[in-house]
DNA sequence: TTGTAGGCGTTATCAT
DNA sequence: ATGATAACGCCTACAA
C-alpha cells in the first residue's frame, strides 16, 4: 500500500516510463487515448509523480525561503501572507524559517539553504553582528535573495523597504504639532538599519522645529516585555516625556501598560505614535495613531521580484530595489 | 562558480565519492586524519550535500507541511511559532499552506503532498463540504496528519483541540451571571465541528440558567469585514442583544466597530466575551473578555504528537487526541 | 507516437 | 579504512 512509482504504473499499463512521464509533463508527441489511460490508471492508483526525484532531475526544488525573524508579528504575517499567495500563483512552495532575532540561528539557516532545498530566499535580517560574509555564498550559488524591511546594506541585492526617514520625520513633526516639547523615542535595536534610519528622521524633525535632541530621550529597548517594563517605568518617571515615537508596534504597547500602570493619560499627558500593521489601531484606548507600512503589499513584492530574478538566472537590476511608502494614521492617542 | 558536488570534491582530494559521504554522515569506519582533510576542503570549496539527492535516496524530506486556514491571525501566528520550534529543534523543515477557508486550496494541497514534498501534516481545516476521501489518501501512503483546533471527526488520526463545549458553557454563564437576558452567539461556520461545539455549551448554558434559545440570537457570519459589520448592524439594531458571545476573534472585532458606530456602550448596553488570542485584549477599549487558547502549546504539542508518529512509522494511538484548556479572562467588556 | 538508456547527487552494500 | 557499484524515481536525448 505504499506510494507507487513511474515503474509500476508503467508495468500496469505495458508502456514505458517515458511515456508516462510524457502523460504528465504535458508533453506534444504523445497520443491523446494513450495519455488519458495514463492519467486515469494514475487517478485510480494515486499515483503521483514524487518530487524529490524530479526536482533533482531538474536541478531546482519549486520552493521558496521565507526568513524572518519572529511570526507572531502583525507585519511579518502579513508580509508572510502576501508572499505565499504569489508563490501559490506560481505553484511554488514556501519555507519559513524564525531566527527570534538570533543572528546564529540566520547564518545557520541560510548556510543550509546552500543544498538545494530552495530557489530563492526572502529575508527580513535579525540585524546582529556585522559579518554578512555567509550571504555572499548566496549569490555565488546563483541563490537570489531579496531582502525587505529590514536589510543589510553591504549585500548588493533586491530589497524591498518603506519611506522609514520620511515616515518617522512626518511622525515627530505630528507630535510637535500637537504640542509634544519631549518626545521619547522608543527603539529596539538601535544598530540596525531601520533603527537609524528612524532615529534620523526623528531627530531632524526634532532640527527642524528647533527642539533639542537629548540623548537619554532616545530609549534602548529589548524584544522582552518585561524587561521593557521596567525599562520604560524608569524612563517614563524620570524624564516625564510628553509624546512617545514607538518605531515597533510592541514598545507601543509597553507604552500603553506602562501609562496605565502609572496612571499617565494617553493622549492628555503623553502623546503616542508608533509604526504598527495593527488592523485593530482603532480599537484600542485610546486608538492608536500609526505609521502603517504597505506590509501585505511588501510581500507580494518581494515575491515577485524574486521570481522574476529566478526565472530571468538570478539577477537583479536597479530597479529592483522598492521603496513603498507607509501610511501616518492619526487617532486619539496623539491628540486625533 | 556553481554549487559543486560530491564527485568534485572526492576527485580534488584523491579520495572515493564512499568516504567523502562517509565524512559528512558521522560514520564509524572513516581515519579521523581524512576526515578532516575532507571537511576542510568541503569548507574552502563551500561544499554541502545536496539535500534533494539525499533526501531521495533516503526516501524521506525532513520537511513537515502545516496547513492553516489564514496566517495573519494571532492564533494560527502562534501555533505555528510553535511548531516551528520543535521541527528547528529536530532539524525539520516547515511548508505553509494558507487555505483562505477554501476547500478546493485544502484538496489541492494535501493532494499535492502525496509526492514526497513532506513527511508529515498539521493541518486546521477549513471545514467547507462533506467529502474528505482526500484525505484517507494519505493515511495509505502513510503520511501521518495531525489535525489541531478544527478537525474533521470522520478522519481517524490525532486531533489536538481545546475544551470548547465546556469555555462556551461557561463563558455563556459568565454573560448570564453579569445580567444578560438577551445573548446572541457570533459564529463564521456553523458547521464546522467547532463552531457546532460551541453552539452547543452556549445553548446548553441558557437551558441550564433557565433562559430561552432563540434561533434568531445565533448570528451567521462570514469571514468578510464589510460583509459582517452589516449582518452584525442589523442584528444588533433588530434584537437588541445585552450580550455577545463571539466564537472567533474577528467577530468581536466587528462586534466593537459596530457598537461604536451604533453608539451601543460596552459594557453597560452590551456585554462581550470572545474566543481570542490577542495578546493585547487588555489595550481594547475596553478589554475584551477572553476565552484565551494555548496557541502556542498547541502547536508545541501538535508537532510533538505528529514526530512521533513520523519516527514510529506512522501511527497514532488513542492517547495523541489531545484536548487543552483554555482560559477564561473576564476583562471590561463583560462588566469585569 | 513510443521505447531505450543514461544520468541527476547521494548513500548503503559489498568487496578489497 | 577505502573503493566500486547499484539504486532511489524521474526526465530527456536519441533511437526506432
Amino acid at each position: 500500500m505504499d506510494a507507487i512509482n513511474i515503474k509500476q504504473l508503467a508495468a500496469k499499463l505495458n508502456l514505458s516510463t517515458s511515456t508516462v512521464s510524457r502523460a504528465f509533463r504535458g508533453h506534444s508527441d504523445i497520443n491523446k487515448e494513450t495519455k488519458e489511460r495514463i492519467l486515469a490508471m494514475a487517478k485510480e492508483l494515486n499515483y503521483q509523480p514524487n518530487h524529490l526525484a524530479s526536482n533533482m532531475r531538474e536541478k531546482r526544488s519549486k520552493t521558496i525561503a521565507v526568513i524572518v525573524p519572529e511570526i507572531a508579528n502583525n507585519f511579518f504575517s502579513q508580509v508572510i501572507r502576501g508572499i505565499e499567495g504569489v508563490a501559490r500563483e506560481k505553484d511554488y512552495h514556501v519555507l519559513i524559517y524564525v531566527t527570534d532575532d538570533n543572528y546564529e540561528k540566520e547564518v545557520a539557516y541560510i548556510t543550509h539553504l546552500n543544498s538545494g532545498r530552495a530557489d530563492g530566499v526572502i529575508m527580513s535580517v535579525s540585524g546582529e553582528a556585522n559579518d554578512h560574509q555567509y550571504l555572499k555564498k548566496l549569490k555565488s550559488k546563483r541563490m537570489p535573495l531579496v531582502f525587505f524591511d529590514r536589510v543589510y546594506e553591504d549585500i548588493d541585492t533586491a530589497k524591498i523597504t518603506t519611506n522609514d526617514y520620511e515616515s518617522s520625520f512626518d511622525a515627530t513633526e505630528h507630535l510637535i504639532k500637537a504640542g509634544c516639547k519631549k518626545i521619547a523615542y522608543l527603539v529596539v535595536n538601535k544598530n540596525l538599519s531601520i533603527g537609524k534610519t528612524r532615529m534620523n528622521g526623528y531627530i531632524d524633525a526634532l532640527k527642524k522645529h528647533g527642539l533639542p535632541y537629548v540623548d537619554e530621550y532616545v530609549i534602548d529597548c529589548s524584544n522582552d516585555y518585561e524587561a521593557n517594563s521596567l525599562i520604560l517605568k524608569e524612563a517614563f518617571k524620570i524624564l516625564k516625556p510628553d509624546g512617545v515615537f514607538a518605531s515597533v508596534e510592541r514598545l507601543a504597547f509597553s507604552t500603553y501598560y506602562v501609562s496605565y500602570e502609572l496612571g499617565i493619560k494617553i493622549p492628555e499627558d503623553l502623546k503616542v505614535i508608533s509604526f504598527s500593521s495593527l488592523e485593530i489601531a482603532p480599537l484600542l484606548n485610546p486608538s492608536l495613531s500609526t505609521i502603517t507600512q504597505p506590509a501585505f503589499d511588501m510581500g507580494v513584492k518581494s515575491a515577485k521580484i524574486l521570481f522574476r530574478a529566478m526565472e530571468s538566472g538570478g539577477d537583479f537590476s536597479e530597479s529592483d530595489n522598492l521603496i513603498l511608502n507607509s501610511k501616518l494614521i492619526q487617532r486619539r492617542s496623539s491628540g486625533g
